[in-house]
DNA sequence: CCCACCCGCTAGTGTAGACTAATATCGAAG
DNA sequence: CTTCGATATTAGTCTACACTAGCGGGTGGG
């Protein structure tokens, strides 16, 4: 089937695999195919052959110590699942008014509805926006995750910060979604640390409304803007 | 695999079938898997398999003449993919400003990406829409096609009409679809019949800026309400 | 030191959805 | 009447993507 060009059309499921690759790696984690299985809740075999495949397509390449990283066409995909991702948010958000937590559940969905023609519409209907509703920058519009932030498990008792950033990791998560927007635990929030106790896990945060307890490795995948 | 309920979750291809079956059924035609095969742009025996899964799983049953027909669960499920192909249409081309044209194609891409939660914004959004761009009525709004409206290729020369209503399987020709916008035959256009030529199997329709000719298998799919 | 757990990886299975090649049937047109 | 074209149908193949079962290797904690 000949192509327009010599455009690649990757599936859904391998859209999917890519934002995933591609969120952990500029997260700076380790890529490997059992954490991708359980972002994808399919079982690590599949997640293997997937990843398998991949590679013979040229998206990704494996490292001696099974890390996988994404090819330089492999990444150029990514940025391009990734932007409509979180376009797709930024729509749901803005334009059509769903909550914070459900934008990123629905996105899953409709970005696999969305054309460049359609991207394109979408991009200036919402004036180019730089970063998704959770933190995320939008490739292609230069933005990029800010290395002065930091994990906010990192923060100590009276330390001020905003918060800048959920892990899309954390997203796959509703519930917690739910529980941080509930909370206030957005993009944009100013918060204080109440305490930190590395012995139960716990580290409690001050918004502006009420104190919420995160488990740290919770805590470790947002990133906040030290102030003051 | 538990689903909440025991709603069925068609897959995208078993949702394009099912909204050809409902099309054509509607507009009163037969359908068997050839016709649906060339709709589809698969191999015969493709389009025979899946309508022989489609008819496993309850959506259709095929009589002796081997004719296709919606059971009232498949028709069910026809009815709620129809509708949001037909919103996506108006919702591609209202909000999104996309041509009568390319909204039918980008729909087919975009329909796959709504969830039962966005539907409903856009309904809203779009102030509850009765028919897409092309005429068609969306289903779970009342509206029905017309049984006065007759097929454009029943008129003779002198007549008059307004077109209300063009095939969603002309749609499928996106080159035909840009011919008929570029020439301004679209629902709501008055037009006068010049002359129609059975012989050639041409006829002549005059819009309010020009002279149109088409092929009458094409005009019978159009749709128009006589005036005078 | 060994056991348990996580991970990589193989093998084997099943389903959806596409294809080609070929046969069967039937109606219409020569 | 026979041949041609469209259609239905079977058989066989292929790929993507899911599953289960199970093996082997490393690593950290008792």
């Amino acid at each position: 089937m000949p192509d327009n060009g010599n455009e690649i059309m990757p599936s859904s499921t391998i859209e999917d695999y890519l934002q995933s690759i591609y969120s952990l790696e500029t997260e700076g984690e380790r890529v490997i195919s059992a954490r991708l299985a359980r972002w994808m809740r399919v079982k690590p075999p599949t997640a293997w052959a997937t990843v398998r495949r991949m590679e013979r397509d040229g998206m990704v390449k494996l490292d001696e110590k099974k890390t996988i990283h994404l090819t330089t066409s492999g990444r150029k995909l990514a940025e391009v699942v990734a932007r409509r991702h979180r376009l797709s948010e930024r729509f749901l958000n803005d334009v059509l008014g769903l909550g914070w937590a459900e934008a990123h559940e629905e996105a899953h969905h409709f970005e696999h509805g969305i054309t460049p023609i359609i991207e394109k519409r979408i991009v200036s209907l919402l004036g180019n926006p730089k970063t998704c509703p959770h933190g995320s920058p939008i490739p292609g519009t230069g933005a990029t995750l800010s290395p002065d932030l930091v994990p906010l498990d990192t923060l100590e008792a009276g330390d001020k910060a905003t918060v800048e950033f959920i892990s899309e990791e954390l997203e796959e998560d509703l519930e917690l979604l739910r529980y941080l927007e509930r909370h206030n635990l957005k993009p944009g929030e100013p918060i204080t640390i109440r305490e930190r106790v590395a012995s139960t896990g716990v580290i409690v945060i001050g918004t502006e409304k009420e104190d919420v307890s995160l488990g740290l490795p919770v805590a470790a995948r947002i990133r906040v803007r030290p102030r003051r």
